[in-house]
DNA sequence: CTTTTTTTATTGTCTGACTAATGCCCGCGC
DNA sequence: GCGCGGGCATTAGTCAGACAATAAAAAAAG
């Protein structure tokens, strides 16, 4: 149960200096399955610490390893996954930065409680929407979108420059010309929320909205893959633009709202047909 | 846990590659005389990465390093705040994990844009209040306040169990007995609203609410602290209860708004007197 | 002037050793 | 029998020094 395919019997024999590589071969060995998670598909960053941290985190958030469980040792852990103790180190303390685990000497390293995750971290976001997110917690993030982003609107409007209009405006086009089946009409939408989200002149809540939404633009990726057949989104995001330009605080906040309602059933209807 | 905030002269670790001894012999370490630039004044961890990204943290917040800015390399820096490569490394993943730098090979670490930090992660939140932060960003954060929590409160008087009733009605007596002067005073209101927020159902709004909270707490604290005189927070807190406890949504909502409505006086008269 | 190659500075990774914290067990005193 | 304190073992934490990979900048080629 070593390894699949053990070219020395002993962990190493290495003939000289040149030593297995671990971009280029095989990396992050586990069992066969997780490993070409994070390869083929994630693709995550070069970075091994990175590449681990993600693995690791989707495992946690998946529930893989549960909450109050603790992670093999350091040592034990990092050489099964035939990588330094320096890099796993390093992934460990990207998953503690963000509250998901915690270690201490003799104890090791414990998955904390759920309630201390940083769920709304931007990553961890992502991790989550890597493998499909529970209905419950889907709901719970449109819940918050349906409680934060009119509000958001409702501040554009009353506060919005002419030059964001105008950013709006352009990114807006690019929807139009583009659908949300391509890259770029995606980026275009991204690009009208953050504008409008800068608008509002609140760094927190700025924060807090460009964290859900790339996340939930995943979802919209995820769409877009699997063809569903979702309704066209342009003219939601007209209204919601049309109301902010003529500084329309009221009606802002009401064509926000529909939107993420709509945004809301189509990504439940993706995900639980 | 934490230490009241003593006003940290943190030992400066100068970008500019210049040689300078540091004030009192070397910052950050863990064995008797060094570390008591740390340990004594941030006392943030045993851990040194810790220790370090907190100072790091606190540093690029505060503007000391500014964004865009390039930290010296990892053999300068490591070597001149006289701690290993790895600890230093640590403490920059922990860093990069908020999005508050980004490390490239040849470029170096640089820090980040201000839109790109995740000024909700509650580590962050806890740094930014370790100075005291720009009246804008007090601004945003109780306008942020002013926003989700009324809402939650609204949810928690649909949805709360009676044991969560019970649990707030006991942090609540705590409050009345011992006041916020007092530590216990200050744990059963971040208590009372724990509960709250349990209540809502709602884990990503659960998970924003309580980073904001307990950075809100310090604030208290640090009223506290300089026995600024404020209002009783029993009474407001007394009217969300009892809103809550007859599912009275609407009240809850407008009890609660008001509640942080006063608690924004009170911290910017405490900031800015 | 553009493209390609080389250089070079910096992070990334690896190794293996030592240090320090802390939970646990065992024996001691009560 | 029971609490209590002191060692012991386990684990993360830190350290040092080496080499690899990467990407920007400089140099060479066209």
């Amino acid at each position: 149960m070593r390894k699949p395919v053990a070219p020395p019997p002993t962990t190493e024999l290495r003939p000289t200096g040149n030593r297995l590589k671990m971009s280029g071969g095989r990396p992050l060995r586990t069992d066969g399955q997780h490993n070409a998670a994070i390869h083929g598909h994630s693709m995550y960053q070069g970075r091994l610490h990175g590449a681990l941290a993600h693995r690791l985190g989707v495992d946690i958030l998946k529930g893989t390893f549960k909450s109050g469980e603790i992670l093999p040792n350091e040592i034990e852990s990092s050489s099964k996954l035939d990588i330094s103790r320096s890099a796993y180190r390093e992934a460990i303390r990207i998953l503690a930065a963000k509250g998901m685990v915690e270690s201490r000497p003799k104890t090791g390293t414990r998955v904390t409680e759920r309630e201390r995750w940083n769920l709304l971290d931007p990553e961890v976001l992502g991790w989550m929407f890597e493998t499909e997110p529970s209905q419950d917690f889907i709901k719970s993030l449109f819940e918050l979108r349906l409680i934060t982003e009119p509000a958001a609107a409702e501040l554009a409007a009353v506060r919005r420059s002419d030059d964001q209009v105008e950013q709006m405006r352009t990114a807006l086009d690019i929807m139009k010309r583009d659908t949300l089946q391509t890259e770029t009409g995606r980026r275009a939408d991204l690009d009208f929320h953050h504008a409008l989200i800068q608008a509002t002149g609140n760094e927190a809540l700025a924060s807090l909205s460009s964290s859900i939404e790339a996340a939930v633009s995943w979802t919209t990726r995820y769409k877009a893959r699997h063809n569903a057949l979702t309704r066209d989104p342009v003219p939601d995001h007209e209204r919601v633009f049309e109301a902010i330009e003529r500084r329309d605080a009221g009606g802002a906040r009401w064509c926000m709202e529909s939107l993420i309602r709509m945004a809301h059933e189509d990504t439940q209807k993706t995900f639980h047909p």
